[in-house]
DNA sequence: TATAATGATATAATATAAGTATCATTTGTC
DNA sequence: GACAAATGATACTTATATTATATCATTATA
């Protein structure tokens, strides 16, 4: 039932010590003596943001990573969509096919309308705003 | 991610089939073939709901499940209750001690926000209300 | 007494989350 | 140029939760 996993916590904790620091471009090692995580799994974690443009890295004697947008321009809904895939609570037992009454499941529109919520709230929700 | 597992989607089914039903009493094996689930499964979760009060169960020949209490007296929050535990979106991955503020972390509030909104939608929508 | 039901409980299978390990590549410093 | 410090890529392991299955005991009715 947990909307935001390791991989997002430790992303938000990461992301948002780099944003407050001074200087640009932040090590994994420098990350994990500070907010005390476990490096592997951070490391990924961050490659992982690399790879999908939300950080930028700089390999070598003295690289590590740097945010590549703006903190206002970095959701917690893209976030959890990057670790996750799409923002679903749902998720109907039967495949379409089996499941009769699919487009009228009075449960399905009650999960739905607390989806929503929170999608909006999470699509609104920046690594700024979080800033303080 | 996901708000409602198998339990309690199952669950949901098998209490509105009797709910809809002129039959008090039931059986899992009339449950298992007008609703296509997995028979054990589907007849440890009505044990458990009977130990938790939302049905009564009838042993012997004939015997089966009937609602142990008024449809508008079933709250989904409780099944979710009962089959996995407090209702949480959060869960800090640091145990109090080692996170350094715990009580004004950004993240955490955002999420209980919406944590909250889904607490009161599920408390709210009954078996009842999902009669149509 | 046979049969059709639930009670209780142990076990297995599968999926997802969390974490580790390792080798390759790049880059700055001496 | 050699070494060290960083990321890139990727395979592997461990832990936990979810989704079941199986079985023996007990109860009640025809």
């Amino acid at each position: 039932m947990k909307l935001i996993t390791r991989n997002i916590d430790y992303a938000v904790r990461a992301l948002l010590y780099i944003a407050r620091s001074k200087k640009e471009v932040i090590s994994v090692s420098e990350l994990v003596e500070e907010l005390n995580l476990p490096k592997p799994f951070l490391r990924r974690l961050l490659q992982t943001l690399h790879k999908r443009k939300v950080l930028k890295a700089y390999k070598g004697y003295g690289g590590g990573f740097s945010l590549a947008l703006s903190p206002r321009k970095i959701y917690l809904g893209e976030l959890i969509r990057i670790f996750k895939g799409n923002i679903k609570l749902n998720e109907c037992i039967f495949k379409r096919k089996l499941c009769p009454n699919r487009n009228n499941c009075p449960l399905r529109r009650k999960i739905k309308e607390i989806e929503n919520y929170a999608i909006s709230k999470l699509e609104s929700t920046t690594i700024s705003s979080l800033l303080d």
